[in-house]
Order: C-alpha cells, then sequence, then structure tokens
DNA sequence: CTGGATCCCACTGGATACTG
DNA sequence: CAGTATCCAGTGGGATCCAG
C-alpha cells in the first residue's frame, strides 16, 4: 500500500483543516477541490457493485472474457463488459487483443489496478471481523419500539 | 449499490478456493455463508455516496445534525437523515437526543465505528496517492482512436 | 431544529437478442 | 468468443413541503 505522504495534505488548507482521517473533508473544506475530488472518485469506481470483485479476481491472474463470466456469478455479459471498460479507462487493468479465430481477448491487472489489492483486503478484513456485530446492531435496532 | 440478492458472490476462481484478495475466504466457495454477505454489507454500505464521508467527518467528534449539513457541502436534508438512520442501525454511529427546545440531536460514532477510520485511512491514502494517474490513464484512453 | 412525507428523474444494472 | 444494442425495472438521491 502506498501511503500519501505529506504532499496531499498541504493542497488544501491554510486554515487549520487538518484531517487526519480523511484529508480535506473534515471542517467542511471544499469537496471540489483536489483532495475531495481524488477520494469520490475512488469510491465512485470502487463502490459499484462488480469492480471491486473484479479486480479481487483479476488478482494475479490473466483472465479471458469467458473466464470472468464464470468465475463472478451473478455478473451479466453486460456489466462485465462496461466495468471492464471503466477499470481499463481508469489505468486499472490491461485489455489485450489476440488476432485470432476465434477471437481471444485477455485482462489482466495493471501495476496501478494491482496496488488496490492492499485496499481490497483491508475491506474484506474489516468485513469479516466486524459483519457479526453489524448483522446484531441491525437486529437490536429492528426489534426495538 | 444494490443489495446482491439470489445472486452468489463467491471469490472463487475456476479449480478450488482462490481468495482473490479477500484473505480470510481461503476455503469458503459458497455464498450465502457469512463471507460473501460480509463483504457485499460492507461494500453497500461504505460504496454509497455518503456513509464513509459521514463517517470520517464525525471522527472524534460530537455533531449535531445541522452541524453535519454544514460541514458535508453537498450532502441534502434527506440523505443526511438517511444515511444517519443506516449507519446507527447498523452500530456505527450513536444517536443522543436531548429533551429540549429547540431539539437538539447528536452524533458520534460508536466503537465499532471507530474502526472503520482505518479503512477510510487506506481509501483515502490510495485515491489521493494514485488519482493523478488514474486522471492521466483517462486522459489517455480518451484521447487515443 | 430535526427530520418525516412526497414527487420526480437520472442512472444502475438485469434480460435478451443480435453481430463480427 | 467477445462483445454491442435495446428495452425495462428498481432505486438512489435531489427538491420541496410539512410537522413535532
Amino acid at each position: 500500500m502506498t501511503r500519501a505522504k505529506g504532499t496531499s495534505m498541504s493542497l488544501t488548507h491554510s486554515d487549520g483543516c487538518d484531517t487526519a482521517g480523511f484529508p480535506a473533508y473534515e471542517n467542511s473544506c471544499s469537496v471540489d477541490d483536489g483532495a475531495g475530488r481524488a477520494i469520490r472518485d475512488v469510491l465512485d469506481r470502487v463502490g459499484d457493485k462488480w469492480s471491486l470483485l473484479l479486480i479481487a479476481t483479476l488478482r494475479g491472474d490473466r483472465l479471458r472474457f469467458s473466464e470472468l463470466l464464470k468465475h463472478i456469478p451473478g455478473i451479466s455479459q453486460r456489466m462485465l463488459t462496461l466495468t471492464l471498460r471503466q477499470l481499463e479507462r481508469d489505468g486499472l487493468i490491461s485489455r489485450t487483443v489476440y488476432a485470432e479465430v476465434p477471437p481471444r481477448v485477455e485482462y489482466e491487472l495493471t501495476e496501478l489496478g494491482g496496488t488496490l489489492i492492499p485496499m481490497a483486503r483491508t475491506i474484506g478484513d474489516w468485513a469479516l471481523a466486524n459483519h457479526p456485530a453489524i448483522e446484531e446492531a441491525r437486529a437490536e435496532y429492528d426489534a426495538r419500539p
């Protein structure tokens, strides 16, 4: 995981708008400046239904379209295509077309895309560790007047 | 992001149970057992438009409704209410009502909610570190035939 | 001040059929 | 095989008005 060093923090504030947890978000610094936009962008990408799952599936592998379809249960052909295009556009995965018959296209993580793996791991770890507590909280919330 | 209903979400590869970046999954290929649901749940919560931002804003603070409205530029009253309810239901934030006139309600992170901060930090760090690369990749992608 | 109730639209994403 | 094109339902989320 690459850490954002001090460089990013100096982007936004001259007014004591420090944000140890989430740079540029606390104390109502503008959301539309660089830092806020960066986070929103990443959340928009990673937060959608299939992107992170796709990243995780491609980890260390080089898979073709039909393989991805099989390895990701529930995804439609359309969403696989769209998600792959998005990720390719963002430079997170690479697409290689082989001029063969029948056609063959392989996808793999770029170096940049690979750096997402630790993030996926962090999210996965948190989910596994705390999901029981969340479910319990939900049950309690739903059961009370 | 919508909840995955009947759709399964195993992170498996063709043969065997590769965990594809979600470590603790080593031996659970099925999906409705906690693991897949846990990750999907967390992504559904963290991936939506305002939750993580709200968590970050509440970090170490105890804020009332109107303060949150001001500190989170762009959020609507409705979405603030809805997001707060969701997070409260999941036991991530606590809601304290003071019987005063005018009414006062304060929100703060629960202990469980506080454990999300490192995750937010990881995402934020990644975003700040790699957003330039993503923007560059997009520009290049859009500029090519 | 807090936040519920409504209306409404844009967008996400699923199913299906078609093509190079 | 690897998509593209079309249609369509559900819903996320903004604006607004109303209430305790």
